[in-house]
DNA sequence: GTTAGCAACGGGCAAATTTCCCGTCTGCGA
DNA sequence: TCGCAGACGGGAAATTTGCCCGTTGCTAAC
């Protein structure tokens, strides 16, 4: 058995120490590099070509999903796996779409996350359990989410949107047209069916695409 | 120098574990134990008697802070050190005030936890460097009630535009001009200081002006 | 009973944004 | 090789925003 070379994600320094110190206990894997934001884990990507991404896609400004995207353009071959706090099926269907192998939330057991990094290595299609299931329910259209019908860049825009980002901000982050994002915004009210951004909001929020608790955190 | 003797509380599994292998990497700390929520976090601290709790308060049901609270009800000389992603001095502020007697943030430098640990096992109060400049600032007054400058007509306005009606709708409601409708809205916004609706409604459910109940109710 | 202040209301109008349309370009699967 | 879909962004009409202003009451103070 080779040893897997490991390449970890997360913006927060703690957290990555943590889970380099977890993985590395691991015989068969190796940490061999780490990233603090999106373009950081591009370009460490193309430095250590590892075999595996192990990913966090809440991370501030430049997402998770638009580094996969930027990650697998380089390298259609890359193996990414999303290792996220979200228990939304969204998430995990816009992460696959934009090219990542697995979804694991944070709140699996651990053994989860290094079977996953095996079974990614093997080019296999990996989802936690709770993952798994919530997809699965939304399939059988238990949950006519209109969120699917987002594409990915319009799930980003969305996401960003909801930051209560300005369209030049968002535009800057993404690299793309103040014109292209407003044109986006426009697109993403028709498809989710909502007339003003009051609307979109308060859908975000049922959806659990806002997080409640931050908002909640903050109220004092 | 003695070895200190930690008690670990985070939800989630794998995250546990990322700490516990990175903290045991200290030659002078030891974990003794984990918890997995609040109620365990109290059965543990009475079971194993450590000198320093660590603790992410950011958990589902009972909170972080109540555990706080009820650990030092049972020994009121308990160290408790919060370790969260909130940057919300807010959160900080009502963490101390429960009892704790750290808190510093996921985005810290990894070598600030341990400083932190020491540090609170000394009886010393310590806070993250970005959390101590957020909760300064408040203390400046930065922070007020701004919804206590709306006038009640204002007020109104606001219910009802966070009801998602439009301009017509509301003008049909009160009788008025939509004229006023968006000249009010627009006043509401500035003396809010938001910049677009988005923000606004984030705002709302952050004054509670808006019922997440209600909203988490929609959802199914 | 006059004056002052403030809330409610809404007109005006330039600037900005939204809404819808359209055409490129690229990558992908049949 | 074709066709389709997504990302991107220009164009232009429609609408809204941002900020100004004046009018009308009402209350409170002198």
């Amino acid at each position: 058995m080779t040893t897997i070379r490991v390449l970890l994600v997360d913006d927060h320094a703690i957290v990555r120490e943590g889970y380099r110190a977890l993985l590395q206990k691991q015989a068969n894997l190796e940490v061999v590099a780490d990233a603090h934001d999106g373009h950081d884990a591009y370009m460490q990507y193309k430095a250590f070509q590892p075999d595996v991404v192990v990913m966090d896609i809440s991370m501030p400004g430049q997402s998770g999903l638009e580094a996969i995207s930027r990650i697998r353009q380089y390298d259609s071959k890359a193996r990414i796996l999303v290792f996220s706090m979200h228990q939304n099926p969204s998430y995990a269907l816009q992460a696959t779409r934009a090219g990542a192998l697995g979804y694991i939330t944070k709140s699996s057991d651990p053994s989860l996350l290094i079977r996953a990094i095996v079974e990614v290595m093997d080019n296999k299609l990996s989802l936690s359990p709770d993952i798994a299931q919530a997809l699965a329910l939304e399939k059988l259209g238990h949950e006519q989410t209109r969120l699917d019908d987002l594409t990915v860049r319009e799930f980003e825009i969305l996401r960003l949107l909801l930051e209560a980002k300005s369209n030049q901000e968002i535009a800057d982050i993404l690299n793309i047209s103040p014109k292209t994002v407003s044109n986006s915004h426009y697109i993403i009210k028709r498809k989710l069916d909502v007339s003003s951004d009051i609307e979109l909001t308060r859908l975000a929020i049922r959806m659990k695409l806002l997080n409640l608790r931050d908002l909640i955190d903050e109220a004092e």
